[in-house]
DNA sequence: ATCTTAATTTCGGCA
DNA sequence: TGCCGAAGTTAAGAT
């Protein structure tokens, strides 16, 4: 990974055409040849970059552009996109170089996705007599968390989020829009399941019919660990 | 900004639990407090991060943590959260600082905004005949992108999005209901307009009755350029 | 301050 | 490989 401190202007045109005006930036050139343009502030998106796959060559100024007090060009094209990114280099004040080696990298803990195994596997939480059918049910617009069937044998569409908002309840009534034309579902019962429910999802929720369940992440994985306590 | 090349693991805990393994890495310290760690691949996202404003405190290790080789503890804290990031140092291999100062930012061209005035500009895309009504035609719960009437004199809500997804079928959806109560409007077409549509989100839209069409954005500047290239 | 919507979103999973 | 949905989404604009 090279780092260069220097003031420099850019300009990007792909997706979009951008430009930065010349002010002194830290220039991250990564091993895999992406390479990032941050200033001091804005976390953590960087001013401008440029993705790898992406093919990286030094290039003179012409004389107007060495009037003006530009060293050097650098050019920074998109493999595949055709992306281009030029940047124009006044004066460097600092320039390292090191090897970082591959990174083991980031092991997560507490996404969605363990929100639904742990229900999938505590089914009963909807209500004693439940069994799950399955976790991501597909349905032509999209697969439905869980579906399971309660103890009367009516079908149960589950949608999980961490964070319950609107158009978590809006996906589900999708879902529970198309179930309800399969003879063999309908009618389909929807519960909106969420660590954290926002008013307004809860009240939009309410007024479809949906009923809305409070996830403890804590108490669902001691549950997991501790299959006695599973009724509480 | 300080730029450091350590060897490294992290540990944060908030909105969810995650860790790094000791590995070398680059730790980037901007002037507004925020912290970013990154690794040798990986565009533009940091491995972790902590966003501005935070509190930097630097602790001594246990005797444990010295067994293992580490010679200093950062901790950095979200002031508003509570979220924790625990950055255990080993070994120090590059420490630079420099001060980059206020950068001027970043100025835009080529977004959804820009195709929203062209269609508008050549509002017969949707079919000879077409006028166009009005831009941001307001809703009580928003605006809709653009309202046309057809050559029959029938409204037209346009939704133009740069890439078509079920999100904006949704928002269209919910503004042709409520314009459709509106008897000065009723019955309103509805018009899915997008540079590239997703097939789920064509298949919601066409179920629901809003027609979808592509956007060529190089097709609408050339034409907007050239008056003549109107009806191609 | 809160909410809504866009983003050069990025990232991971699965068909 | 492409499509789809989650993300510690982030960030910008409007209310």
């Amino acid at each position: 990974m090279r780092l260069v401190i220097a003031d420099c202007s850019v300009d990007y045109a792909g997706r979009l055409t951008a430009h930065l005006p010349k002010a002194r930036r830290l220039l991250m050139l990564k091993g895999d040849g992406s390479i990032l343009i941050h200033s001091e502030t804005g976390s953590y998106k960087p001013l401008n970059w440029m993705n790898p796959p992406c093919n990286y060559s030094v290039h003179e100024p012409d004389e107007e552009q060495i009037e003006l007090g530009v060293t050097e060009i650098w050019r920074v094209s998109q493999a595949k996109t055709a992306d281009i990114l030029w940047i124009q280099i006044f004066e460097i004040h600092n320039d390292i170089n090191h090897e970082l080696g591959k990174d083991p990298g980031l092991i997560k803990d507490g996404v969605e996705a363990h929100l639904q195994e742990l229900m999938a596997a505590q089914i009963e939480i909807i209500g004693e007599g439940a069994m799950l059918v399955r976790r991501e049910y597909m349905t032509p617009i999209g697969p439905v968390d869980i579906l399971a069937k309660d103890k009367n044998g009516q079908s149960v569409a589950i949608e999980i989020k961490r964070r319950g908002e609107i158009d978590g309840v809006e996906q589900l009534t999708r879902y529970l829009e198309l179930m309800n034309r399969d003879a063999a579902l309908a009618p389909v019962r929807g519960i909106f399941a969420a660590q954290e429910i926002k008013p307004q999802a809860r009240t939009l929720a309410e007024d479809r019919g949906i009923e809305c369940l409070i996830l403890d992440y804590e108490q669902l994985r001691e549950a997991s660990i501790d299959p006695d306590s599973l009724f509480w």
